[in-house]
RNA sequence: GGCGCAGUAGCCAAGUGGUAAGGCGUGGGUCUGCAACACCCUGAUUCACCGGUUCAAAUCCGGUCUGCGCCUCCA
């Protein structure tokens, strides 16, 4: 299994610390609203990460933050009048919808940055203890010029971020030592939440929250951290700073950083307006086709995101999830139980679809390709199966697609939902107008159904249904 | 200014030295009362452009053009 690491810069073999485990950290958003789909980009291809992990037989430990205090927190809890703690737990629990939406599995522990703090705390301690850090004015400093490897992750150095046209010097402090150091606490502020410490009262900065909910739930090393591309500098590079000079010792093995998700081609942004929640996205759409048309392209390439794109994806989903409830239905009428010698060998030639989706996935989870391999099997399906097949052939194939959906993340099994009697009468009622050739009234209650959202389909089999 | 990524059919997107996967869409056909589903056929003599290396290049090297990102809070 091959990963992309961005602090090499290349594909490495994947080597867990512990035999069998995989620990990882994914940076997770600051929740002062609902999240954005660029926010949801990680959260779908790091799950998938963790799925195909699980499902080559690691026990995955998937710690992702919430980061629950902040400076766009506390401003919009001024502006609605309530405390940051109200603004944060709120949107928290609508981001935990959004991601049950999107099928993202439940992580093993969700740590928030308020109730993490004395653990900070400790840390920011170490850090002056050994030199790292020094506090002025209650404002406590990473000296980065102190940690010999700053800049490994991002590639950059010391000499050419200072000398660069944006000057990281315009914070307003100039307490500093070097304009390059950075905040590990910083003291209150008027109206602002706040915890005792050692230098006063104060909170924490952004980049200390991570490397202690990290540690404390992961230990000192950890397999793989994982987070968007822009969070390499400074968030992932400071990250680094504080971790190994605070533990000693190399703290991420695996550094995995997805593209950004654009649209027209332009990063998202609320000044140029094209900006969606995921909760926008969830109105029009199955959240499940949000996801398969970010795993339609490589985590590492920017995707742009269109409606147009997003229709694309709900048809080849639907190619996707027809297969898997014809496969259903025919085994549920299947005549003969045991596989003939021809389907045996029919069975064992779909294996190859799974061989090129493990292929696709242990080259850097490259999706594109996996999700190609699913159409493969889709299309052996739909020339396979038929009437005629046993029931041990179907859910033969049936196992093999919902092993690899299962690691997309991808629901193919549609709910069975009970029609309200009327509309159920309806569709009896049109049965019957088929049967006396009466088409003209089929095709005015098929309209009048779909004008309810209710799209029917004769098949071979019966009328079947579906939502629009 | 520094660092980096990308340019493959109408659209999306794999492939990174051995002669262009897959999906969506389009058009035609089979099936069907019709529609939908499904299936078959339909697509790049060619991978931004120009040179070079090689028996062989979309894939390697050099250059050009174009788009984008990071260097500041940001997934």
């Amino acid at each position: 299994m091959k990963i992309y690491n961005t602090m090499s810069k290349q594909k490495e073999e994947f080597t867990p610390l512990e035999e069998g485990k995989v620990k990882m950290y994914v940076c997770g958003p600051t929740v002062y609203n609902f999240i954005h789909i660029g926010n949801a980009r990680p959260m779908i291809v790091f799950d998938t990460v963790r799925r195909y992990f699980e499902y080559k037989g690691y026990d995955v430990n998937f710690v992702s933050n919430f980061t629950d205090v902040d400076d766009k927190i506390i401003k919009k809890a001024n502006e609605e009048g309530v405390t940051a703690d109200e603004i944060s737990k709120r949107y928290i629990a609508e981001c935990k919808k959004d991601m049950e939406g999107m099928n993202i599995e439940p992580a093993t522990k969700n740590p928030l940055a308020t109730e993490e703090i004395p653990g900070m705390i400790e840390m920011i301690k170490t850090l002056i203890e050994k030199g790292f850090a020094y506090e002025k004015n209650g404002t406590v400093y990473y000296r980065t010029r102190k940690f010999a490897d700053y800049g490994k992750l991002s590639h950059k150095n010391l000499d050419d971020l200072q000398s660069g046209g944006r000057s990281l010097l315009v914070t307003g402090e100039d307490e500093k030592e070097d304009p390059l150091d950075f905040v590990l606490w910083k003291p209150k502020k008027e109206g602002e939440p706040a915890w005792p410490s050692p230098w006063g009262e104060g909170r924490p900065g952004w980049h200390i929250e991570c490397s202690e909910m990290s540690k404390k739930y992961l230990g000192e090393q950890i397999d793989i951290h994982a987070g968007g591309e822009d969070l390499i500098f400074p968030h992932h590079e400071n990250e680094i700073a504080q971790s190994e000079a605070a533990n000693g010792k190399p703290f991420a093995r695996y550094w995995m950083h997805n593209g950004f998700l654009n649209i027209d081609n332009r990063k998202m942004s609320k000044s140029l307006g094209n900006f969606f929640t995921v909760r926008e996205i969830s109105e029009k759409y199955d959240l499940q086709v949000l996801r398969f048309f970010m795993l339609s392209a490589h985590y590492r390439s920017p995707l742009n995101f269109s409606a147009e794109l997003m229709e694309s994806a709900k048809s080849g989903l639907e190619r996707i999830v027809t297969a898997a409830e014809n496969l259903k239905y025919l085994s549920e009428k299947a005549q003969t139980d045991k596989m003939t010698e021809d389907e045996k060998a029919k069975a064992e030639k779909a294996q190859e679809f799974t061989d090129s989706f493990e292929r696709a996935m242990d080259d850097d989870f490259n999706t594109a390709d996996a999700v190609s391999a699913v159409f493969e099997l889709v299309k052996y399906i739909n020339t396979t199966a038929d009437e005629n097949s046993s029931k041990e052939y179907l859910e033969r194939l049936s196992d093999r697609l919902h092993k690899l959906t299962d690691v997309l993340g991808i629901i193919v099994d549609r709910e069975k939902e009970i029609l309200d009697e009327d509309i159920e009468a309806l569709i009896q009622e049109r049965q019957a107008a088929r049967k006396e050739k009466n088409f003209a009234r089929a095709d005015q209650i098929r309209d009048e159904l779909l004008a309810r959202g209710i799209i029917l389909e004769d098949t071979r089999e019966g009328v079947k249904w579906k939502r629009a």
